[in-house]
DNA sequence: AGAGTTTTGTTATGGTATAACAATTAAAAC
DNA sequence: GTTTTAATTGTTATACCATAACAAAACTCT
């Protein structure tokens, strides 16, 4: 249940496809239109392999001659996370592709402090645990944010590998 | 392990006095220097029931005689974070007073959508799920943002009184 | 085609955060 | 206790993130 875009062996192209077609699919269902723009900027967001700031995708967007006012990419990522499309990765004011936008979900996410790459986990165990512990506060929970930062494998062993010869 | 600044029978005084004993102990420890603006700046951050924006921090400190300009109250904030004394509530872009400083632990929120009120909670068992899931990625986890959006117990009550008038 | 709704264009502004360098203050070394 | 060094603060400028408000255009439905 893990989606790494930074793994090299990782065929993102078809990842790309399968996400928007899936999107295709979800907004038809829902009576929702995936217009140009959304299109395109989940297509832009799709091809990042991390997360993308909202003025990173408006200055693609605006390369392809659309609109360049910020309300453009915003009302863009408005649609594509009400959708469940992607997700904000508030700790970094970016924005990533959802891998399972068709099963309802949240993104919980492991973040690398070096290359910036992002991982999205999801952990059962640990919604439901949330959802108890906040039942016992007597909250009842909307939504989850869960970023984990730290140091990915690969990052690890560049910083030993550096160490060792320091 | 709660912390609530919202409940009435909560001596907040009390908890402020404690906090800014806590900061300067462990400040002097550390051999790290809480100057005038910085312990202004936590007093200030526990002063305020809920999160605090930081130009809102800034305007509190500018109306008693500090510097106006941004880096005045960042520069205060990434003191206080590093030494631990508060936290940055990511989904809120807010800063709040951590009431367990002197113990190395991480901070989880439940923030009410409704009142902006936020709890604190410490929840050791998700907290080692977390970091064995990290480690099944070979990722070595460093810090962990967890912020819980919902419904207090009090605005559910609100919100349900409403919902019977109508 | 006309009425209503959704989406997009456009201008302006508000909120969050940092870079860069100068001046000052505190600490350490002598 | 003065010099040297380091840490902190002052100051100006700027970059980045996000939304308000209203006009124009495009789509939907009948």
């Amino acid at each position: 249940m893990i989606h790494d875009n930074s793994q090299s062996h990782h065929n993102h192209n078809q990842c790309i496809k399968t996400a928007l077609a899936t999107a295709e699919t979800l907004c038809t269902e829902q009576g929702q239109r995936l217009t140009k723009v959304r299109r395109r900027a989940l297509e832009l967001i799709w091809e990042s392999h991390r997360p993308l700031g909202a003025y990173q995708l408006l200055a693609k967007l605006a390369e392809e001659g659309f609109n360049s006012a910020p309300p453009t990419v915003y009302r863009a990522l408005d649609f594509l996370l009400n959708a469940g499309l992607i997700h904000k990765v508030e700790s970094m004011n970016a924005y990533l592709g959802c891998a399972h936008a068709d099963k309802a979900h949240k993104g919980y996410f492991l973040i690398c402090d070096q290359c910036h790459n992002v991982m999205e986990f999801d952990y059962q165990d640990i919604h439901a645990s949330l959802i108890e512990k906040a039942a016992q506060q007597g909250f009842e929970l909307r939504s989850e944010t869960i970023e984990l930062i730290g140091l990915c494998a690969s990052c690890q062993s560049a910083a030993a590998s550096a160490g060792a010869s320091a």
